[in-house]
DNA sequence: TTAAGCAACTGAAACGTTACCAACCAAAAG
DNA sequence: CTTTTGGTTGGTAACGTTTCAGTTGCTTAA
């Protein structure tokens, strides 16, 4: 047979053992009311005693507050989503609250159910990666009164706090740059999904072309999912190309290094006869065959702000018009881009 | 003003509206006993024109289950760690469950302190990837009555279920095979950290040394962090010494792909002066230049393995002994290892 | 005609907390 | 001597579910 079910231990034990209340000692665990220093040492050696932990379960009940609040993201396995949440949950423990992170794997339908799962747990607040430019879940949300903040991407009609990158001006600097270096057949390895900053990206990308009146080559222009391979490939399907780019610009680091190694296999040189650039500094970029130039993802900042705003909106600090910060990017030169040298006509 | 504070609606809302007994409404929803189809359609639909969302809180209350199960993970950065954890949430949203992974960071203290956020939260059950070979507060777990499952690192007194990998044997192919390419002055890369299967893995290494009277050198075994810092930075330890190893076995990829830019810094030609071995085979691995060789960590089987004994004996399908499974794994060769050409004396 | 069986539903007691409303007591103030 | 004050403590009603133990009204068997 096995063990004997142990008894579940509650605040009632506590009480009965320490000889108080339990009221008494739910205001010395947590603190809410005076009690004197003797009862609340008998309490805490008797809890200790008979190791008991508190429901929190019961005590949200009541206090109608989870302290939990959810986390969506599109892709944990993506490094950069990676570190975010971690970064995100370091700030929410350290404010006292749970997180609990659900990937969406770029799935509108996942993402929904992840949010409803989170109001049937009643979480206090929710950060949303969207995997979308769908937005009407969200906003009903934010309705309903669940305070949440959109992280990273733009959506088109925003309803709520949101915290994201210059996508625009980002891929336009990154734009002007290769231009500077002399660059004028330039590839795009887009993402292969619906969200709305990929046409941000693609706007400052034409923008930077027509300021320097540099021909935009749409057979150039390919699309790519979301893992190395599909960089790779998709890089397989530039190089097709023949006159090909001279540079060429990759939604993220995964597709860049996809294409970088790809690249390889074709014999080509990087940065002399290609210069490629990647988006988000992964903390592998410093560390690729060669090095790759990418741009910064203000990750911290990022997490920071968007912790900040909902941790103001649960605490009622912060009230009425819902505020949108957007977080300049800077770009990091590595190794993968030079001068074009090679002139084609 | 802001909007109204938007009263919550119960389940009482519900029944009122249907005209039914709260009782009855709770037997539809949960589909826990037989309700006529009329007053269940009755339901459904006033739960949808009124956005009725149950309360989890108050039914784990009662029902004193909260299908919720944690994770905790040394670092979800890594990637290995993040694969699985997708894979284990996957896996668990599927059979209901709701998964809250936390970070250890490496830290004892850090994951004591998340198993007792997770046992006032009640979880159900946890699946634990251990930061150090302590074990006494998993143990206490246990004992306590909460399933769990240590996952991926073996700790020396286990009365726990558990399924990790066969580090040894895994090292000793890995050393076998670098032997059998002719090296003889190997270097290891360890990790510097206090745990179990860094020494069942040195003693792998070791075995594999002796079978082939192969030297053991003392001084080609160099610490290395979590990081690609960490490897690339360890391997320039290691490069200081002359004359230096014509190969090296990293404790895992992340490591390895340090290492690997180091060699490149130091004019080496991998695999032609320097055989590098990783551990893990993370998705990079294929996307390195060169390709990484290295031994493949079977997340999938892993994470599948830990979930089903989890559910098992959550659902006390699974009673009495512990259970403690060992998966095998593989080597993966591709460019970073080759014939020792150097033939140094 | 009664008893028994069955399907469909209901009332209300838990679950383990929190927090409101008190009460008590001693000391200080009037 | 009465009132006020402040420092302590207790009883108990909620919180929103789930589920046990009935109840009701019908049909079928005896």
């Amino acid at each position: 047979m096995t063990e004997k079910e142990t008894k579940k231990i509650t605040i009632k034990d506590v009480a009965k053992k320490a000889g108080v209340s339990i009221a008494t000692v739910s205001y010395a665990i947590n603190n809410t009311r005076q009690v004197s220093r003797e009862v609340k040492e008998r309490i805490f050696t008797v809890m200790e005693e008979i190791d008991y932990q508190p429901n929190r379960i019961a005590g949200s009940l009541r206090r109608a507050s989870t302290k939990i609040v959810g986390l969506i993201v599109p892709d944990i396995a993506n490094p950069i989503y990676a570190e975010l949440s971690r970064i995100i949950e370091e700030q929410l423990t350290e404010a006292g609250f749970t997180l609990i992170v659900s990937n969406s794997e770029h799935s509108l339908e996942k993402e929904k159910n992840s949010l409803t799962m989170l109001r049937t747990m009643r979480a206090d607040g929710v950060i949303i990666i969207p995997s979308s430019s769908k937005t009407d879940h969200i906003n009903s949300l934010v309705k309903s009164g669940v305070p949440a903040v959109i992280l990273d991407r733009t959506v088109e009609n925003i309803v709520a706090d949101a915290v994201f990158i210059d996508h625009a001006k980002a891929i336009f600097d990154a734009t002007e740059y290769l231009i500077g270096l002399g660059h004028s057949r330039i590839g795009y390895l887009d993402k292969n999904l619906n969200v709305y900053h990929k046409t941000l990206r693609q706007e400052g990308f034409r923008a930077a072309l027509d300021k320097h009146g540099v021909e935009y080559h749409k057979e150039f222009h390919v699309q790519a999912g979301t893992t190395f391979e599909a960089g790779a490939s998709a890089m397989e399907v530039l190089l097709q190309k023949k006159p090909g780019p001279s540079a060429v610009l990759a939604f993220d680091d995964l597709i860049a290094v996809g294409a970088l190694r790809t690249c390889k296999d074709f014999q080509l040189d990087v940065p002399n006869d290609l210069s490629i650039m990647g988006f988000d500094d992964m903390p592998l970029c410093s560390y690729t065959v060669p090095r790759l130039s990418t741009i910064f993802y203000p990750r911290f900042r990022m997490a920071d702000t968007a912790c900040r705003m909902l941790l103001g909106r649960i605490n009622d600090e912060e009230e009425g018009e819902y505020r949108q910060v957007v977080l300049p990017l800077d770009l990091v030169i590595r190794e993968t881009t030079s001068f074009n040298e090679t002139r084609v006509k």
